[in-house]
DNA sequence: TCTGGGGTCCTAGGACCC
DNA sequence: TCTGGGGTCCTAGGACCC
């Protein structure tokens, strides 16, 4: 493979600076981004908060113990995503090979835009100096051979900072990394390393690939790979990505609860997301999960295969509980997950049975209505009390395309 | 431990077919 | 006592990312 300058952009705390550009009193001062729900966490955490100890993922009692004097503000889903996409849309300027990561983050190969521009670090300051004065954002970007090397870099210095790792540099830089610092090995595999001896990427990449191979099968080499800081994965832009390859919904629960009926509402709510969403992109599921946590946090899920493809709400809904009336609950239920997989793109075409044909007819104008007027602006009778949306938005929620994370 | 929600990929065992 | 072999699909669970 030819050589590659690749550029990894990271939005410093995102959310939270966001909702400090949007309100200056906020500016300067601890903010918490979080949900909406009683069980939430933090989402992300501005960088004064961080200097108390406060992250993401931990509960908020937990974060108000560092930091009494924590702002929190329940995550502005919109504002997050229109920003994003004018970010995004900005980054294609300097080269269409534009891999939307998450909502906050993106790869660019601007191995071609190098003469255009001059060099890797100028596009690099052009895109920050951009982004900072258009929307008063602050961004991290590292610059590299290849992906797994720019992302690294762009860890390296925050807020604001702009890193580059030369190809020479990459041996001496890597010799006593911790391999927890490379996206893609995360804690348990961390753990399995250490067992094995490896702490380090330098000695990650010197290890003997047969035993890493018999050990994580065909991760093992891939995990020799980064060790040596080798990654082949090319930035691959929106409409190159693959299709969609799942599709669910998600919620804890603002109390765990134990009765049917209960349960029954929510995954009616869980089923219509999922079957709105699926129908938006215009997938159709074979498969149906059902996912569910207890109270104590244990978590299962069961699957169906049926013999054709759906995304009615319905036929979601239907499977969800059969599934549900094959096990037994043994504990209060925490979470309810629902998800369809084995999808298929679906291209619109009317049911030939009148019946059918009604209820796809009638699908259609509850979506324009809902898409228009907000989420279960119109629903199902017994979904009336729970006129409610899909609450706070993923911080690994993508505007456009499709997530890629293959690093090999 | 008062611990969110959206995804992708991999594995392992069993069913089934040729 | 021996009890093929490969491919594909399904289910359940786990690791990882943001």
């Amino acid at each position: 493979m030819p050589q590659r300058t690749i550029l990894h952009i990271d939005m410093n705390a995102f959310f939270a600076s966001v909702e400090q550009q949007t309100d200056p009193a906020l500016r300067g001062k601890p903010v918490a981004v979080t949900g909406k729900s009683a069980r939430t966490i933090i989402l992300t955490a501005s960088y004064e908060a961080r200097g108390y100890g406060v992250k993401t993922g931990m509960r908020i009692f937990e974060a108000r113990q560092k930091c009494p004097d924590l702002i929190c503000v329940p995550g502005n889903n919109r504002r997050y995503t229109s920003i994003s996409r004018r970010i995004m849309a900005m980054l294609h300027d300097y080269t269409p090979l534009v891999e939307v990561f998450s909502i906050d983050e993106a790869f660019l190969d601007i191995t071609g835009s190098l003469r255009l521009f001059g060099s890797a670090s100028r596009i690099a300051h052009l895109i920050k100096a951009r982004i900072r004065h258009r929307f008063g954002l602050t961004c991290s970007i590292g610059i590299a051979p290849n992906k797994l090397l720019a992302k690294l870099a762009s860890e390296m210095k925050k807020p604001d900072g702009l890193t580059v790792i030369h190809q020479e540099r990459v041996a001496a830089i890597l010799e006593n990394l911790p391999i927890r610092e490379l996206c893609g090995i995360g804690r348990q595999t961390e753990r399995t390393l250490t067992l094995l001896g490896i702490r380090t990427c330098g000695e990650l990449g010197r290890f003997p690939v047969h035993i890493l191979t018999r050990r994580f099968g065909v991760v093992g080499e891939k995990l020799h790979r980064m060790g040596l800081g080798i990654d082949d994965a090319p930035v691959v832009p929106a409409e190159a990505a693959p299709d969609v390859k799942s599709v669910g919904h998600s919620t804890t629960l603002e109390r765990d609860i134990t009765e049917r009926g209960e349960i029954l509402a929510i995954l009616l709510r869980l089923a219509e997301m999922v079957g709105r969403r699926a129908r938006k992109h215009a997938v159709a599921g074979k498969t149906v999960t059902l996912t569910i946590r207890y109270a104590d946090f244990s978590t299962f899920s069961l699957q169906a295969t049926a013999g054709n493809y759906t995304n009615q709400s319905d036929d979601i809904y239907q499977a969800a509980v059969l599934l549900l009336d094959s096990v037994d609950l043994r504990q209060p239920v925490r979470l309810l997950g629902v998800r369809i997989t084995n999808l298929r793109h679906h291209t619109e075409q009317l049911p030939l049975f009148v019946e059918e044909r009604k209820k796809a007819l009638a699908t259609a104008a509850m979506d324009m209505v809902n898409d228009r007027f907000g989420d279960f602006t119109v629903t199902y009778g017994s979904l009336i009390d729970e006129k409610k949306g899909a609450g706070v938005i993923s911080p690994a929620w993508r505007p456009e395309g499709v997530r890629h994370v293959e690093v090999s």
